[in-house]
DNA sequence: ACTTTTGTAGAGTGATTAGTCAATCGAAGC
DNA sequence: GCTTCGATTGACTAATCACTCTACAAAAGT
């Protein structure tokens, strides 16, 4: 049954998020799962595997989401521009999901994670940044750079956005205002 | 001796940012600092207490950094600048420090601290923003959602000079450009 | 049918660790 | 010199927790 690992999973995510990883023993992790100790240490060897499964499972969700918004044949704005209002959406759809990543980021559990696993995962990113400087669409600047000021950009607004309860509207009307922001940011 | 209070507190800092908390045994903190174990707990009740204390002795010493930077008496777009770039010398040069103030932000401690010691700590940016948008030097936006794309800007910035080894002149360039793409951004 | 593999359980274990405590030390005041 | 009292020590404890192990059940394979 695939359907216990991914109860493991789940209650992982919750408790994590919840008491920290050090706050989180695997035995509550089993029972909020609803499996027994053992079952646990079945489908994960360790519990440092099982915080590397996580977050490999929670990354792949949210590309996952992104890919099936992105059409490949939109032009370029339209494509940052989707990738940069939808990345806000599922941040805002999966809270624990997106706490979990940052969580992972600053812990030493980081170190366990191949570089070219995180590096595949920005990929994507960098190639629509790449393809906007050649096309001298965005500002020539170094794509990292460029990079990160969009990332940060897409951190300061989930955090604004999460601090206080506004209503969906506001919420949209909000995030789409603060991408013209960023766009004049970076367009040339 | 508040000197070995001190010391406890240095070894703390480089231990829970190499080690994370979990990572890092009292026993070990107190070994590093070159006293012993009870007297750690002489000067911290808990763990928790020491994790906290360092938090605040790590806020303040950045706070008084930033203080002595800013002269009241500049103009107002003079005075955010100075702001944003110490805020990254400061960040630059107190990596580990820099560091554990997110690792706290990441982690359950974050609960115990009182959320009003933690607004103390923005009053001061977000009175220097207030200014900005009543002198309507700065775009009329919410001043938490301003501070917010600020501060996510410094902490862009932050990982992409960090990310690579820069020489100090290209860092300054880079950090001085950074700021005219922020001001732009939030300037009327 | 029967053998093998895979999944599941949960009691048990060895190691670790936060925090305690009773005993000493040393400086300051008298 | 004596007393007091905070600082300091480090052995000790009680609890916790990651992980193992044995036993059993259920599929899967033949």
């Amino acid at each position: 049954m695939v359907e216990k690992e991914k109860q493991i999973l789940a209650a992982a995510l919750q408790l994590f998020v919840a008491f920290g990883f050090h706050g989180t023993p695997t035995s509550k992790i089993a029972a909020q799962a609803g499996v027994s100790n053992g079952t646990l240490f079945h489908y994960f060897k360790t519990k440092e595997e099982l915080i590397i499964a996580l977050y490999n499972d929670t990354k792949a969700d949210m590309s996952a989401y992104l890919s099936a918004q992105i059409n490949g044949q939109d032009r370029l704005e339209l494509r940052i521009r989707k990738s940069y209002i939808h990345s806000l959406y599922w941040a805002l759809e999966n809270r624990e999901k997106f706490y979990y990543i940052q969580q992972v980021h600053f812990s030493p559990h980081v170190a366990s994670i191949p570089p070219e696993v995180i590096a595949a995962q920005t990929e994507f990113h960098l190639g629509l940044l790449r393809e906007g400087i050649q096309a001298e669409v965005l500002r020539p600047l170094p794509v990292e750079l460029l990079f990160t000021l969009v990332s940060s950009h897409v951190h300061g607004l989930y955090q604004y956005l999460t601090a206080s309860a506004f209503t969906a509207d506001h919420r949209k009307t909000v995030i789409e205002e603060s991408f013209v922001l960023l766009w004049d940011m970076i367009r040339k």
